[in-house]
DNA sequence: CACGATACTGCAAAGGTTTGCAGTGAACTA
DNA sequence: TAGTTCACTGCAAACCTTTGCAGTATCGTG
């Protein structure tokens, strides 16, 4: 019933291949003859067949992109991002959701390699080995996990987190918490290393809690050992927990700044609407997706010899759940105190 | 490079069509050289080749999803769950974004038309007719629009108006305002011929607002003309915009519900976690989308003569936003004053 | 034993497009 | 004028799979 392209010839009185030269190659046509094509296929409504054309080219013009909830606020902007500049590319996305789960994960890359052009893994729970092997198969990108010779981008939260424990020191605070996100995720990981090594630099005590889901239930869950530690500053994983906590501690009657201060990570559109606005470290996940697409389309376009990782900078952004020690003026912690890393992970 | 269909044949010393038969119609071959053919195939890593499939059977056993913006939190839980039900049954999900374009979407439909085997338009904002048109072209189920002949699933946000409605007047209110949504969104409609409705039966005072962008921005924005009506209970448009209301009345020193009281509707996720708790009406966003997966795949298989509309009940959700209107027990409205809808809607 | 039915399997066409190769006529060069 | 080049167009193979039809062997039945 739809239009094709010998439809087009046919009424157009070429031949099939210059109907498919005068959309796809055309410089090779006469511009007389092309237009005439083109007002013909334009008025029998004719749109080329991308499945046809994807069995003899071996390029479907879609990507996928996989991310392991499409709930989680972090990632809506990202998809949307991505499917934006894929689409000026003349690309689809296929979208899909992991459930965090590392088995759904690969089924899922191995199922979209065959009708994608490349695959844009965000945020992978799965392991390296397995991405590097995958990786073989179908051109892919990871965003927020840096992997040797595995095209990436990810948001230097090292120096968010760097920044954020600076930001809690500066303001007095001496017992911090830094509430984990999920096993599996690099980014967890940078922001512990980054954590622990800043907080060791800086002397001060971190107690690190994890691994969590990172959602605002967990860091609600998280609130009692929090409380129960005694800290005075919180960096969560993520926004979502960090809120969670915000949360928890306002059921328990615990004030925010006042008496304890909370950082979150991602600068989610929700941060800026809780109260108090949480001071947070934004990550351009917008950019991000851009660049990842990006990074796929051209991997493709150079013939796959591009490795290239690229780090976006990430910026602390200071509100309202961020505030002065208790005893910032009064008591600087003592030195034995100082520079002790206590660690409750259970990784 | 990657295994063919041929190569398995090949391999396992069957021809090609017994391979396919192989995948396809089991019960075609005889048991011995199905699993042979099956082994042969795991170890070539070999897997069908969609685009040759929909070649020739004419289904690509993937769908379009369109919505009009990703990041909009009210879409993400019913993007995953149609993604999620769509790929229980074995189909992919093209998700794509119109920026609340009308233009964009129709583009979208007619570009993604070839390539899917239907689409899910969701809370378009294109008119009917072209839906319809469209709709001849590709299968197509609607949400959160009502049009004749055309499957679709929407939410009884009119039931939930009313309900908003008429607890904000059992809470003592008789000046309200209703904060519309979108210019083109058939919710919104209903959602003020409801509530317009409502007012008028109950006979207290409504004062219509809008058209406006669905989002906590224009919510706040919103706000000024809010003060200067002098209504103490609003219904919006949507959760997102009542909190944006939130935000303005708090940045106005207004304290809610004290002062005034707010209802959103839609429930999403961060209406749980903004302060004070947002009342509003719940609608089933993962339902709809499971749903409406399943109306597009049915209607496929049944040579598509299922014209099935289904309307999803939504649920007034108390929470702290809401409380007593200010003359609640001192002076009930005058009855000269009742039952006044004033419009101030620019549609 | 002959016949038809049954259970598999092979053959080949078809689906819509792209693209290397070859052909045509015109324009240009020597 | 003859030989070349150039711009354009047509031809046909190829991409990978599905599927109607036909063929073969085995089995059961009368």
């Amino acid at each position: 019933m739809p239009a094709t392209i010998r439809d087009v010839a046919k009424a157009s009185g070429v031949h099939v291949s210059t109907v498919s030269r005068a959309f796809s190659s055309p410089h090779l046509v006469n511009s007389d003859t092309r237009s005439r094509v083109l007002a013909v296929a334009e008025s029998l409504g004719y749109r080329p067949n991308r499945a046809a054309r994807a069995l003899i080219t071996g390029r479907t013009h879609n990507i996928g992109l996989i991310v392991a909830d499409i709930a989680n606020p972090f990632f809506p902007p990202l998809i949307k991002a991505a499917e934006s500049q894929a689409r000026n590319r003349d690309y689809y996305v296929f979208v899909a959701d992991t459930n965090e789960d590392a088995v759904t994960e690969e089924e899922l890359v191995q199922a979209l390699a065959k009708q994608v052009d490349g695959v844009l893994l965000c945020s992978p729970r799965m392991s390296n080995d397995l991405i590097e092997q995958l990786s073989r198969e179908v051109p892919v990108v990871v965003v927020n996990r840096l992997i040797e010779s595995i095209p990436a981008v990810v948001m230097d939260v090292a120096q968010g987190a760097r920044t954020a424990i600076e930001h809690l020191v500066g303001l007095g605070h001496c017992d911090l918490a830094l509430l984990g996100g999920p096993r599996g995720s690099w980014t967890g990981r940078e922001i512990r290393r980054s954590a622990i090594a800043t907080a060791r630099a800086v002397g001060v005590n971190l107690t690190v809690l994890g691994p969590n889901q990172p959602t605002e239930v967990a860091g609600a869950a998280a609130v009692e050992t929090i409380c129960r530690s005694g800290v005075t500053g919180v960096l969560a994983y993520n926004d979502l927990m960090a809120i969670g906590v915000l949360e928890g501690l306002h059921n328990r009657g615990i004030r925010v700044p006042e008496e304890v201060s909370v950082v979150g990570i991602d600068d989610i559109a929700l941060s800026r609407l809780v109260r108090p606005k949480l001071t947070t470290v934004a990550t351009p996940t917008a950019a991000a997706g851009r660049t990842a697409v990006d990074m796929l389309l051209q991997q493709r376009a150079e013939d796959r010899r591009t490795t290239a990782q690229v780090t976006l900078h990430t910026e602390l952004v200071v509100r309202d759940s961020t505030g002065p020690g208790p005893r910032a003026t009064v008591e600087p912690p003592s030195a034995t105190a100082r520079g002790k890393v206590a660690s409750y992970a259970k990784e």
